[in-house]
DNA sequence: TTCTTACTGATTTTT
DNA sequence: TCAGTAAGAA
């Protein structure tokens, strides 16, 4: 940064502005070059190009502290916007790290989300809404929909109300209210699309809800017709801060646009190579057009990686120049040599998945030439979700403990929903979707019919559904069994409300007894499932997560943004995710398996999105490998089992990809040794391995397979290096009744050491480790 | 109304 | 394969 620029601040600036600015900055030492010129250029737009693993956390952090400490902007005058909440936590730590002190006040450091929540509630009322409004979920989102479709008289099958819920979304992430949607996506749902939408909106106003889209939308939408709103913002708001840009839709674009439009004081952090939601309607053209949006933009290149070996790094860029138009960067790296990456395949997926076992384990032990790794320092990153199974079976047989990322987070889980709307009902009550879910939730025998009655009348008598089913019960329009436990649970409702105001019941008991005295916890505890454990802790969970606020409103008004939960119960475990979840983070070790055509690319982007589809995949690809800084392992195997039938593929096509200089082709162990190993490698990969002209008909390849239905391949694990765990061994008895986490109940049917023969009741039979296993008096009900 | 059984159809999911 | 749903039976 030119000392010219600092001049021109100066001059104008207030004596406490210059004071802050003669401070020491530490933080600045240390940042290389590109980091700090990121950093120093403060004015007008700038782009910084981040490549995976180049310090971009730390440079957007300096940044921040940088604007601070030189008094251009005062913490509650940036914006610093963040996709998710654990990057928003991270930024928000890392400053106060760098200040050395923790930052009181950045109130505009957060997810788009939940800036804008905090913006439309101050404008509630320029959108039809009242600043109390609720957030609706997509669970919500998709019943009320379903309530449109239904009365619309449209058949849901052929026209399912997902379907629709997924055309809106569109919509609202391309910033088109019902009146904006474009002619060309007239035929959208049956030439219904529109109509609906509209009702949709109209309804969520009814109901004093936005959902999730409806929070950018609304703004861009009151930026654009309240152009005093606008400039009061764009006055207060300095300096933007964006950071994954290369994620943002439309809508946010335009948010982004819109505030930064007089002073253009923005800096979009991203990396177009690591573009991959565009299926969610991100668009890489944001970032790919930076400098035209802003004209005379500063473009800043991050391109030392600190976190990968040569190897990794040349590999990951050999997949990704396979793609047209990027912005380009060339990563490079001090670091020493390293492995390359190495690649095998398979026979199968279960065959994939016991090699894989196997690495880890001599990982864990340091043999194989490795160095010694943990378990927390392990992850296999696979394409989708389903082939998370493969490894979890393993696991479990071989006793590995892993982690799960991903999948559904504990706010989405059934129960937690189910007991939110409880305490949704009793902090307010005209919160009609709420009530819906829980009036026959646990069943009270009250049925589409009796909900029917209610449903009329509230509406004849322009009611909440709470008033109207308070009305039923009064008229005693439903009879029977229903007609009573709805009137019990309208006791209930008035009963929890007065205690809310009692000052007597803390919060977190009032949730307990509305839990206890609706029955909801009685409906798990006598739910024989293997799941009920789970979610009777889960809900011990929620109950314990109110501590932290002062009443049930003040929870709910929070918790419908923060959508993750980290809780960790200890142990080194290793990860297993989809490559999705993986991006932004790094192991030292990562297994990529399932690198097969179809799969990996997956035919589906292909065929939905064509060249743009396997240019995401590719991406994916990119981050994959990325994500690894000491050891990157691929595979593929050659046949599985998809929806329950065997089928075999061609190994992924980003396999040619990789560049051959940086890859090292491994021999599995087994009974044939680089027979197979090499049978399903492409021509191009066969080295020296000696290739078979038709690898598939040769004799061996078919004795293999014959051979693979008997037994496995490599000897299994068990019967190996086996630690008997003396506890284990005495706690278990011949037919004793079990418990698994993940296969149910079960009874024991042969103990061999420390694993466990067990029938279970859904799973069948299997082998499994005697720790994770529980006999049925200690599961905690 | 709810429990049972048969069918269908199936990525990735930051908020 | 298996989960989630939709129509039939008690």
């Amino acid at each position: 940064m030119s000392s010219f620029d600092e001049m021109d601040a100066f001059d104008g600036a207030s004596l406490s502005a210059r004071a802050m600015a003669a401070r020491p900055q530490p933080y600045l030492d240390g940042l290389n070059p590109a980091q700090r010129a990121a950093v120093e250029q403060m004015d007008g737009p700038v782009l910084m190009l981040a490549g995976a693993g180049t310090g971009k956390t730390r440079a957007l952090t300096a940044r921040i502290v940088h604007l601070m400490n030189t008094g251009r902007a005062r913490p509650n005058e940036i914006l610093a916007v963040t996709f998710t909440n654990k990057a928003a936590r991270e930024m928000k730590n890392r400053v106060g790290q760098m200040l050395g002190q923790p930052i009181e006040g950045m109130p505009w450091l957060g997810t788009f989300h939940a800036i804008c929540v905090k913006l439309l509630r101050r404008h509630a009322e320029l959108a039809g809404l009242k600043s109390n409004f609720t957030i609706l979920d997509t669970d919500d989102q998709l019943r009320l929909l379903k309530q449109l479709v239904a009365t619309e008289g449209i058949d849901d099958k052929r026209w399912p109300a997902r379907m629709l819920l997924g055309i809106i979304d569109g919509w609202k992430n391309r910033a088109l209210t019902p009146e904006k949607v474009p002619a060309a996506d007239a035929g959208a749902y049956n030439h219904r699309g529109t109509e609906i939408y509209a009702q949709y909106q109209t309804r969520l106003r009814e109901l004093n809800a936005t959902d999730f889209g409806d929070l950018l939308l609304h703004m861009v939408t009151i930026f654009q017709a309240h152009p005093d709103v606008l400039e009061q913002y764009q006055r207060w708001f300095k300096y933007i801060l964006v950071d994954e840009y290369q994620d943002t839709n439309v809508a946010q674009y335009l948010w982004l646009r819109l505030l930064a439009g007089a002073h253009k004081n923005i800096c979009c952090v991203g990396d177009d190579d690591q573009s991959i939601y565009g299926w969610r309607g991100a668009e890489v053209g944001n970032i790919l057009r930076f400098e035209k949006d802003f004209p005379g933009a500063h473009v800043v290149r991050l391109e030392q990686n600190y976190r990968s070996t040569p190897h990794i790094l040349a590999a990951a860029s050999g997949v990704i120049e396979g793609n047209e138009g990027r912005l380009g960067k060339t990563l490079w790296t001090e670091a020493q040599e390293g492995e390359k990456v190495r690649l095998i395949g398979h026979w199968d997926g279960e065959e994939e998945a016991r090699w894989i076992g196997e690495e880890i384990e001599a990982a864990q032990r340091g043999t194989r030439g490795m160095d010694r790794f943990g378990l927390d320092d392990m992850a296999i990153l696979v394409r989708a979700s389903h082939q998370m199974r493969a490894f979890e079976d393993r696991f479990l047989t071989i006793g590995l403990p892993y982690r799960v990322i991903g999948g559904p987070r504990f706010y989405e889980r059934m129960e937690i929903r189910d007991a939110m709307a409880y305490f949704r009902v009793v902090t307010s009550p005209d919160d009609d979707l709420a009530f819906e879910r829980i009036v026959n939730t646990p069943k009270r025998g009250l049925g589409d019919k009796a909900q029917q009655t209610i449903q009329r009348h509230a509406r004849d008598n322009g009611l909440s559904l709470v008033e109207g089913a308070r009305l039923v019960v009064e008229t005693k329009a439903i009879g029977g069994k229903g007609g009573a436990e709805l009137a019990r649970l309208m006791e209930g409702i008035a009963r929890w409300g007065r205690m809310a105001g009692d000052a007597d019941v803390s919060h977190m008991e009032l949730a307990e007894i509305i839990l206890d005295e609706s029955g909801y916890t009685g409906f798990w505890q006598n739910d024989k499932t293997p799941e009920a454990p789970g979610r009777l802790e889960n809900l011990k969970e929620l109950v314990k997560a109110l501590e932290q606020f002062e009443n049930l409103q003040g929870f709910l008004e929070h918790v419908s943004l923060i959508m993750d939960n980290e809780t960790d119960d200890g142990g080194e475990k290793i990860s297993v995710m989809t490559l999705h979840a993986a991006k932004g983070l790094e192991f030292p070790v990562v297994f990529l398996p399932g690198w097969e055509d179809g799969l990996f690319p997956s035919q589906r982007s292909m065929d939905e999105s064509g060249l743009k589809g396997l240019e995401e995949e590719r991406r994916l690809a990119y981050v994959g490998i990325t994500r690894a800084e000491e050891v990157c392992t691929i595979s593929f195997a050659a046949n599985r089992r998809v929806f329950g039938q065997w089928q075999s593929s061609m190994p992924s096509r980003f396999i040619d990809e990789l560049p051959d200089e940086h890859v090292e082709v491994l021999t599995p162990p087994g009974l044939y040794g680089g027979g197979y190993g090499a049978a399903a490698m492409p021509a191009s990969r066969l080295h020296d391995a000696a290739a078979e002209a038709n690898v598939y008909n040769s004799p061996g390849w078919r004795r293999l397979q014959s051979r693979s239905a008997e037994r496995p391949m490599s000897q299994p694990r068990e019967t190996r290096n086996t630690v008997i765990d003396m506890n284990a061994l005495s706690s278990f008895t011949m037919g004793e009744r079990v418990f698994h986490q993940k296969f149910g109940y079960g009874e024991v049917t042969g103990i061999e050491g420390d694993k466990l023969e067990i029938a279970f009741e859904k799973a069948g039979v299997k082998k499994v480790v005697a720790k994770f296993i529980t006999g049925c008096d200690d599961i905690p009900f």
